[in-house]
DNA sequence: CAATTGACATACCAACTGGTCTGTTTATAT
DNA sequence: ATATAAACAGACCAGTTGGTATGTCAATTG
C-alpha cells in the first residue's frame, strides 16, 4: 500500500467527480461527496485542483475526450465500412447497459446541455470533443464513399453531424423515458437511416 | 394598475422562473432572481408555491406542456400530410431564432437532461409531455399512411420517437456548438430523412 | 360595516458549500 | 543527514440559498 501517489490520487478524484456529475450534474455535484467517495480531504483535493470548475474541465479534456477517442475515433479510423462500424459501436455501447445506466444518459451530452450556456470554458471544451468526434465520422464516411460502401450523393460532414446529434437525442430521450423498449425502437430507426446511406444496390440487399 | 391580481402574479412568477431555468438550469435557477425579475417578494412567491420544486413542476405541466400542444400537437392533428407539416413546423421554429436563442436550447430537453435522473417528479412530468408529443406524431404518420402521404412499411410509433429524439439531439448539439451553419446542416439531413419517409414514387419527385 | 380570509411584504435563519489557512507527513535532492 | 518542496490533513469561514414567521393591507362575505 503506497501512501503517496499523486497521479493516482488525481485520477481517483476525477473518477469520483465524474460519477457524481453523471448522477447529479456539475452544479449538483458537491465537492464534499467527492471527498467521501475517495476518502480524501479538502487539502488533498485543492492541492490538485484550483477550484471546482477545474475538476470539470479536467474531466472533459482527459476522461471524456479519451473515451470518445477509444470508443469511436479509433475504430472509425481503422475501417473501410463506416456504416457497419457505426452499427457495431452502437450495439457494443448498448449491450450490457442496464436501465439504471440508461437513465443517467451520456456524460458528454449531459454536461453540454447543462453547462455550455452557463460557462464558456465548458462549452469550448465540449465543442472540441464534438468536433473531433464529428470529424472522425465524416472522414470515415468520405473514405467509405471512395471504397463504395457509402452513397456518393451525401455530404459526409453534414451527415456526420446529424448522426451524432441523432444519437445524442436518442440517448437523451431514452434517459427521460426510462424505457428500454423505446431506446431499442429508436436505435432500430437509427440503423435504418444508416443502412439507407449505402449505395442503392447494396442497400436493397442489406436492409432486411 | 391593478394592485391585486393573484392569477397574473402566479403567471409572472412562472414566466420569470422559466427564463431563469432556460438560462441557468433548474438547479442553477435562484429564487432570489425570480424576485428580482418580477419585483415581488418571498412572501408572494411562497404564497403561490410551496417550494422551489413546485415552481419547476408547474412550469412543465402548464407552460411547456401547453407550448408543445400549440406548436406541435395542434398542427399535426389538423393535417393529412404529416411530413410537410413537420417540415413546416421545424422551419417555423427555426425562423427568427438568433444564435443567442439557439445557445439556450429547448427548455424541455434541458430540463429532462438535467432533472430526470435526479427527481422522479420531474421525470414523470417530462415523460408525459414527451409521450403526448410522440403520440401526436405517430398518429399523424399513421393517418398519413392511410392517405398515401407516408410509406406503408414504417412503424409510426417507432419513427415518431426517432424523429423527436433526432430533433432534440440536433437542438442540443447546435446549442453546444453555437453554430448556425451546423444547425442548418443537421436540419437539412433531418428533412432528408423525412422526405425519405414518403412513398417511393413521390419521394423521387419531391426530393430536390 | 365588521370580520374573516386571501394576497402580499419584510426580517430573519439554519444549513449548506466552495474555498482558505495553517499545520503535518512523506519523498527527494544535495 | 538535512533542507526543501510536494502531498496531504483538518479546522475554519464567509457568502449563499431555500425556506419561515410574523405582520400588513386589500377584498370578499355576512
Amino acid at each position: 500500500m503506497v501512501s503517496r501517489n499523486p497521479d493516482q490520487t488525481r485520477k481517483k478524484i476525477l473518477e469520483a467527480a465524474l460519477e457524481e456529475i453523471h448522477l447529479r450534474g456539475f452544479q449538483g455535484m458537491r465537492v464534499e461527496h467527492i471527498l467521501q467517495r475517495t476518502g480524501l480531504t479538502k487539502g488533498a483535493l485543492y492541492h490538485h485542483f484550483t477550484n471546482k470548475m477545474a475538476i470539470g474541465y479536467a474531466i472533459v479534456d482527459e476522461i471524456l475526450g479519451q473515451d470518445v477517442m477509444e470508443r469511436w475515433i479509433g475504430p472509425l479510423a481503422d475501417t473501410v465500412d463506416p456504416i457497419a462500424t457505426l452499427i457495431a459501436i452502437c450495439e457494443g455501447e448498448r449491450a450490457g447497459r442496464t436501465i439504471d445506466e440508461i437513465e443517467k444518459g451520456c456524460p458528454i451530452n449531459n454536461l453540454s446541455q447543462e453547462m455550455s450556456p452557463i460557462d464558456e470554458g465548458f462549452r469550448e471544451r465540449l465543442e472540441a470533443v464534438y468536433a473531433r468526434w464529428t470529424e472522425a465520422i465524416a472522414t470515415a464516411l468520405a473514405a467509405g464513399q471512395q471504397q463504395g460502401y457509402v452513397r456518393e450523393d451525401i455530404d459526409p460532414a453534414k451527415v456526420a453531424r446529424f448522426l451524432l446529434a441523432s444519437l445524442q437525442g436518442i440517448i437523451g430521450v431514452a434517459k427521460c423515458c426510462k424505457n428500454e423498449q423505446a431506446l431499442d425502437d429508436m436505435a432500430e430507426c437509427f440503423r435504418g437511416y444508416l443502412m439507407q446511406l449505402r449505395p442503392m444496390e447494396s442497400s436493397l440487399k442489406t436492409a432486411s
